[in-house]
DNA sequence: TTGAAAGCGCTAACAT
DNA sequence: ATGTTAGCGCTTTCAA
């Protein structure tokens, strides 16, 4: 008998429709045929107890919770469109979204990556803080774990990829500046540990050589929070070395960069041309509007989530697929 | 015998450790006497086989995920902070984060929560879309599943809530345009199906009254993205309506606005003054610097989470707090 | 102090 | 075409 005030099991649609729980559970699912009467004496019943199957119990057998977990080095604005596409696409497929940030520390990335395991969730986009976690990144797409790598790819991770072009990105972004006359370019944010970063480096060194510009001013840093960030550039500044533009390489130093440049009293873009990384609804409204290497992160997102998808329905291991996104020049006037 | 290459489960540390399935629960979940010994062996065994407990299986008995749900009525960068706090919360008690977004449509609002609650979901915060799943929300949390409303309040759900002073803030918006010599004020952006926006044209409505400025210049706008808030503020545009100072509700409306305005050659704050929604990154480096009235999300999303886990821990059941966060007003140059 | 056994709500192999 | 039954991995009485 139905236990009053919990929940209706299927056995208790069982019960009300006459029939047995597999064929509650076969009607569902539509695993093997049902006779239209029946089919209409479940219904019924389902409707009358207002039955809703247990997605709990449901994943206990299956083991799959129909969830695909996001792993995010920070949760920053940066990745507010990617999240939104990721959360659409996801949705059409009646798939929840688990989000967790691993705040740049491998450690937690770890535990999280286990966390998400164990919850036996369907599959894992992640956008790596390093490349320390890359023999588990393994270990599970090898136990059968969906696992795509967003916005950033590791070395040695034989699962799919979706970046952005960051090479080609900072070699139009330095090429543009040598035009415009510029011979000393910052290169503003790079750490050395992550292949995006290595790429915008690689691309901005191929330009200068390419255009003998000798001038090699690449700024360190490692930190990501806002006050490692600017410290970093203030010290750079305060060597008082010589420079005629900067490409930012985030979001955030994008912003930081402009406040101490102002703060300096040095116009944009005479003094100092400035490239930013991703375009945003404000890169326009600055004054001089914003010259930008775009980056997509709603498309990278929406790649991303259809190749994770594309793994978990075909069992058939296909080989890893890497798409590289062309980021958008967006000339405006600040250089 | 243990399935190769499955996981382990507790039955198998079970039988490594020579004890029954029961006490390596009880160990596990310290939840009654273990000898020593036993301690010892199970623990070894735990370490033999990297066992770790399926969440799944335990949620199943218990009814509860350790998870807890947030849905939003839009995944824009306005509530990227607040995600980031209650990640961060969420995050030191072990619970982790299921992120949706409704849309603002009332009926996969409705959805969602009911995903939710099949799944099991330890609570939710929601920004909720409208009062029309006031009832829906009233059953869970009579039904026992905490929910606290962030950034948006509904009438008639008797659920904690966690929103800013939008009365006060846009009084203040209002009053100071107003010591500015200004008596044409738009305010930009007025959807009375919601208490947020139903608050925030009160206050302006308010100050008007008090400071006796006549002129009532709202501008309704029902819609959420770009294109048609465009759209609206152009049509408010068209109609030659002289103005001399904009309140823009939102972020998204402030970046349009400023957008629009310059567009039309006119200057700020000389011509019109704005006032923005929300302090971010970039509000100071337009040119004119942005006056805000800022919402903290971060503050928001953190005070929320604490109200839902307060009520999640304790079983008995607290009257329903509503706290009010004020908004900081930062004067800088646009009015 | 510990073990045996009954379920949580569902699915799927096996029977009929 | 449908029912019976045995689990999924865990927790929790109840017994010993």
């Amino acid at each position: 008998m139905m236990n009053r005030s919990a929940r209706p099991s299927s056995q208790d649609v069982a019960q009300l429709a006459r029939v047995s729980r597999a064929t509650v559970s076969a009607y569902l699912n539509k695993t093997r045929y049902v006779s239209p009467e029946l089919c209409e004496r479940i219904q019924q019943a389902i409707d009358q107890l207002k039955y809703t199957p247990d997605p709990l119990a449901r994943a206990l057998k299956k083991k799959d919770v129909q969830t695909i977990g996001l792993i995010l080095p920070v949760m920053s604005r940066f990745y507010t469109p990617m999240m939104e596409a990721i959360n659409e696409y996801a949705r059409t497929l009646h798939y929840d979204l688990l989000i967790a940030s691993s705040d740049e520390e491998a450690e937690r990335e770890m535990e999280l990556i286990n966390i998400f395991i164990a919850k036996r969730i369907s599959g894992i986009l992640i956008a790596p803080c390093s490349n320390s976690n890359s023999g588990l990144l393994n270990d599970i797409a090898r136990h059968g774990i969906p696992v795509v790598q967003v916005n950033r790819r590791v070395e040695g991770v034989e699962a799919s990829s979706v970046v952005s072009d960051n090479f080609k990105a900072a070699y139009s972004a330095t090429e543009h500046l040598v035009k415009r006359g510029k011979r000393r370019i910052v290169l503003l944010g790079y750490d050395p540990t992550t292949l995006t970063n290595q790429d915008k480096k690689r691309g901005y060194d191929a330009a200068r050589a390419e255009l003998g510009v000798e001038a090699d001013l690449t700024v360190v840093i490692k930190e990501h929070d806002v006050a490692g960030i600017t410290e970093a550039f203030q010290r750079f500044l305060a060597t008082g070395t010589k420079f005629d533009s900067v490409i930012a390489t985030t979001q955030g130093k994008t912003t930081i960069a402009i406040k101490l440049l102002k703060k300096r009293n040095l116009r944009i873009p005479q003094d100092v041309g400035v490239i930013g990384f991703d375009d945003t609804p404000w890169s326009e409204l600055l004054s001089p509007a914003l010259t930008v290497v775009s980056e997509n992160t709603y498309d990278m997102g929406k790649e991303a989530v259809q190749l994770l998808m594309e793994r978990m329905m075909n069992e058939d291991r296909v080989e890893p697929r890497h798409i590289v996104l062309e980021d958008e020049f967006i000339l405006r006037e600040s250089t």
